[in-house]
DNA sequence: CGTGTTATTGACCAACATCAAACTTAGTGG
DNA sequence: CCACTAAGTTTGATGTTGGTCAATAACACG
């Protein structure tokens, strides 16, 4: 998968969500990518810069971001391997928010006119991009209820519970257990916690033998508690018919 | 604006993203829309539905909004007069969100497969709809940071410096004044907090002179201070060229 | 006028933040 | 291989924010 097709990947996820024509993938596969590597913490995409580049993470781990006014970083998602996490660009002159790596990573820029074109060539791609912004979307409203709604438990559970379906889904979880690159600091800005009490949290979950870590590599003890503490319920992340249990 | 051209709010709410050619503007106005009135309170799209339209709001006031495990709502975001709340149905089978109707309104609804047909027939319709779907997106960013990373007060301002500028560009707003038809539950369910929290808080921003409220009409008293207290910066909303201050 | 909904208040409590220190781990260079 | 460092994790003590419960007051509507 590496050298010969950068956006491998991305072809395979838009795939799973759309059947595409061999003309598409082919265009897809014309692209003219540049590819990057860069390295764990830095930010390929800053917030506030006007970028006449679209891009796409080839391998490694990624979040998108936005700062608040006090300084305090709060982490909107995650991307993995073949997720395209800033199709906002195409259309919206300033990015919102910042994307950083958070393992050493590989990402294709893809100018926005070519993209642009061949969107407006291959009807499939434009309907596949927009359904897979329209999941993205799906996952944000599932987040805004997690932080609004749940209690640093709850909170805490359902984040592994979509972090482990995600990463299974992309082939990177191993029976119920995965590597997460994430500092328990940077937990918190996922779920909207103090790195304190993300530590509290994580030793109640392991206590009642819910999940079980060391160091950044989780595994997941009993998936069906976790699941029901966590108010977790895969359907929002539109993965199609897998159902995971 | 009333009865003649249902979609006219909505033809002019995509004119301010991208110009619209006319076959596109004619298009719009030949589509098949079943106008539903509907009452306050009534949710017109169920969470878990599989409608085959897709409503637009013709007028009135709406909320998208989920449902956690333990029975509490938690409100995504406000629709207004000329939004299409649900483009999601049209690309995602099952609606993973509600829509309630927060004041008597009409409905347009209209059939999936006219509106793709549409859309496919008109390239520029097809990036005003994608636009509009990411400024949306852009808004649910701009909620996360808000509930996830800002205090109590620091949320309600800054929940009242966008529901100001959003009906101000909808001209919903009179001067620093606006109609926002929500209880203080509601507004909990906007912002994750409790209802009686909303009211302290709300006690709060009138006491310093930011805001001022005789039911559900609410002033602005210091628009500056407002916006500083709630770190808000209209940016995200992608309303053009336009500068709230 | 009643009646139901919403707003307001008070008392109390739980959840979570903050601060600061100790401990662990992984990485680095000698 | 060890010492040193920096980063991350864990712990304890303490404070604040915001939640819950319950009662009362203000409104709105028929």
């Amino acid at each position: 998968m590496s050298a010969g097709q950068p956006l491998a990947r991305l072809a395979a996820q838009l795939e799973t969500i759309t059947p595409l024509s061999e003309a598409a993938k082919r265009g897809l596969h014309q692209l003219n990518v540049r590819v990057v590597r860069v390295d764990e913490g830095d930010e390929f995409i800053r917030e506030g810069a006007q970028p006449q580049e679209s891009c796409v993470l080839i391998d490694g781990f990624a979040c998108r971001y936005k700062v608040a006014g006090g300084g305090q970083r709060q982490i909107l998602s995650f991307n993995l391997p073949g997720d395209a996490p800033d199709l906002h660009s195409l259309y919206l002159s300033r990015a919102d928010h910042g994307i950083v790596a958070m393992t050493p990573a590989r990402i294709g820029f893809i100018p926005h006119r070519e993209l642009l074109a061949l969107k407006r060539l291959h009807h499939d791609l434009s309907e596949a991009f927009w359904k897979s912004a329209l999941i993205q979307a799906s996952i944000l409203h599932e987040t805004i209820v997690n932080i609004g709604r749940r209690t640093a438990i709850q909170r805490m559970a359902h984040m592994f519970c979509e972090i482990y379906v995600r990463l299974q889904h992309n082939g990177q979880a191993d029976r119920r257990s995965f590597r997460l690159p994430l500092s328990q600091a940077a937990l918190g800005e996922v779920v909207g916690l103090s790195c304190v009490h993300v530590n509290r949290t994580l030793q109640q979950l392991r206590r009642e033998g819910l999940i079980e870590s060391k160091g950044r590599h989780h595994t997941i003890r009993d998936w069906d508690r976790l699941r029901r503490v966590g108010d977790f319920d895969a359907a929002y992340l539109h993965l199609g018919p897998a159902n995971f249990e």
